[in-house]
DNA sequence: ATGCATGAGGT
DNA sequence: CCTCATGCATA
C-alpha cells in the first residue's frame, strides 16, 4: 500500500443538492461585501501569473534529482486574488532577494515534478527552497523583534509602504511558516522589501500609529465554538471522508447538531490545515516522518494534495462509537515542529 | 497563536 | 460547492 492510493473523487459523487442554506439565516446584512477594513482601495487588481500554484510544495535544488525533466509551462493560471502582493514586489525579488538568506545556493531550484509548481515569466530563482524560506522567515522575525515591532505593526507597515496591508494573523503565519508555499512566495518579496526598507527608515512607527487609528471592523458572524467532543467526531468523519458531499454534511450537521454551514466551513478549514502541515515533512528540514504508518510517498515532495488527508491514521477512538476527548486539539494529529530557535511565546 | 469565517475565483 | 488567501475574534 502506497502511492497507489488514488484520490477518491467523492466530489462529484452526489448531485442531490441538499438545501444549502436551509434554516440558516444568521448572516447579518453585511453581504454587500464592501469591506471597509481595507484602507487601500486603490490596489491595482491585475492578475499576474504567479510562480507557483502548489500549496505546501517546496522546491528543492536541481542537483538532487537530475532525472526530472522539469518543464516550466507557460503562463499558469494564477487564480490568486492577491494583486499587489505579487506585482509590486516581484521584480526586485528577482534581483535582490536571493543573496540574503542562503548564500551557498545559487543554482536553480527544482520545482516538484508532478506538482503544479509552475513558472511563468519568473526565474527559477524565485522559488526559494524550504530551507531558504525558513531562514527568511526567521530573519523577518528576528528583525521585527529587534526593532520592537509587533506582528501587527509589520502587517500595517506593509500596507503603508506597499499598499497592501496584512493582519497580525498573516504575519504570524508567515513567521511560523504556516502558509502554503505559494502564499509564502507571494509574501516573501514584500517582506523582503520591508526588511531592507526598515533599515533605512527606522521611524515608521509614527506612520503606523496614524494608519492604525482607522481600524474598523464589520459585523461578522460570531465565531462558533465547537466542543472538543464534537470536534473529535468531526475529526473522525474527516478521516473517513475529507470531502463529504452535501448529504453527508447534512447528516453530520444533524447528528452533531451543528449548522450545516458551520460543518462545511469546518471541513474547508480542516482541509486547508491539512495542506499546511504536510505529514512527515515538518519545517525543520531534517525531519523524518513521525508517522510510521502513513503511506504518503517519501519523495522530496508531498504527495498530491488530494490524497494527503488520506494518509492519516485511523483515530484511536474506540469502536464503541463513544466519543471522548481523545484528540489533542492543539497541535493535533501532526504536531508541528517549529524551526525557530526562538521560543514561541507571545511577543506582542 | 489559532479557530472559525469571508469572499474571490474556479470548476 | 471547492480552494485559497486572508482576517476577526478569541482562547
Amino acid at each position: 500500500m502506497r502511492t497507489s492510493v488514488e484520490r477518491v473523487n467523492i466530489k462529484e459523487e452526489e448531485d442531490k443538492v441538499e438545501s444549502r442554506f436551509p434554516s440558516v439565516q444568521y448572516y447579518y446584512p453585511y453581504w454587500n461585501n464592501i469591506w471597509p477594513g481595507n484602507p487601500n482601495p486603490s490596489m491595482p487588481n491585475q492578475q499576474r501569473p504567479c510562480s507557483v500554484s502548489g500549496s505546501s510544495v517546496y522546491p528543492i535544488r536541481a542537483n538532487r534529482s537530475p532525472n526530472m525533466p522539469e518543464v516550466p509551462s507557460e503562463l499558469p493560471v494564477a487564480q490568486s486574488s492577491s494583486s499587489v502582493t505579487q506585482e509590486a514586489a516581484k521584480k526586485e525579488e528577482v534581483a535582490e532577494d536571493l543573496p540574503a538568506t542562503s548564500p551557498e545556493v545559487q543554482d536553480e531550484v527544482m520545482p516538484c515534478d508532478g506538482e503544479d509548481v509552475q513558472l511563468s515569466y519568473l526565474t527559477l530563482q524565485e522559488l526559494p527552497t524550504q530551507k531558504e524560506m525558513e531562514q527568511f522567515a526567521k530573519d523577518v522575525k528576528q528583525k521585527r523583534v529587534a526593532i520592537g515591532f509587533t506582528q501587527s505593526d509589520v502587517g500595517c507597515t506593509l500596507g503603508i509602504l506597499y499598499g497592501k496591508m496584512f493582519s497580525q494573523t498573516t504575519i504570524c503565519r508567515f513567521e511560523s511558516l504556516q502558509l502554503s508555499y505559494k502564499n509564502m512566495c507571494q509574501l516573501k518579496p514584500l517582506l523582503n522589501r520591508w526588511l531592507r526598507e526598515t533599515e533605512k527608515t527606522p521611524n515608521l512607527q509614527e506612520l503606523i500609529n496614524k494608519e492604525q487609528a482607522m481600524v474598523q471592523s464589520r459585523k461578522r458572524k460570531r465565531r462558533t465554538n465547537i466542543d472538543n467532543s464534537v470536534k473529535d467526531t468531526l475529526e473522525v468523519c474527516f478521516l473517513k471522508n475529507p470531502k463529504p458531499g452535501a448529504p453527508d454534511m447534512a447528516q453530520i450537521s444533524r447528528e452533531l447538531k451543528l449548522d450545516k454551514e458551520v460543518v462545511r466551513v469546518w471541513f474547508c478549514n480542516r482541509r486547508q490545515r491539512d495542506k499546511r502541515n504536510v505529514p512527515g515533512r515538518d519545517y525543520s528540514g531534517e525531519s523524518v516522518d513521525m508517522q510510521p504508518m502513513v503511506n504518503f510517498h517519501m519523495g522530496p515532495f508531498p504527495a498530491p494534495q488530494e490524497m494527503s488527508s488520506q494518509n492519516y491514521m485511523a483515530p484511536p477512538l474506540g469502536s464503541t462509537g463513544h466519543v471522548y476527548h481523545g484528540f489533542n486539539h492543539r497541535n493535533n494529529v501532526f504536531p508541528q515542529q517549529m524551526p525557530h530557535g526562538i521560543p514561541h511565546g507571545n511577543h506582542n
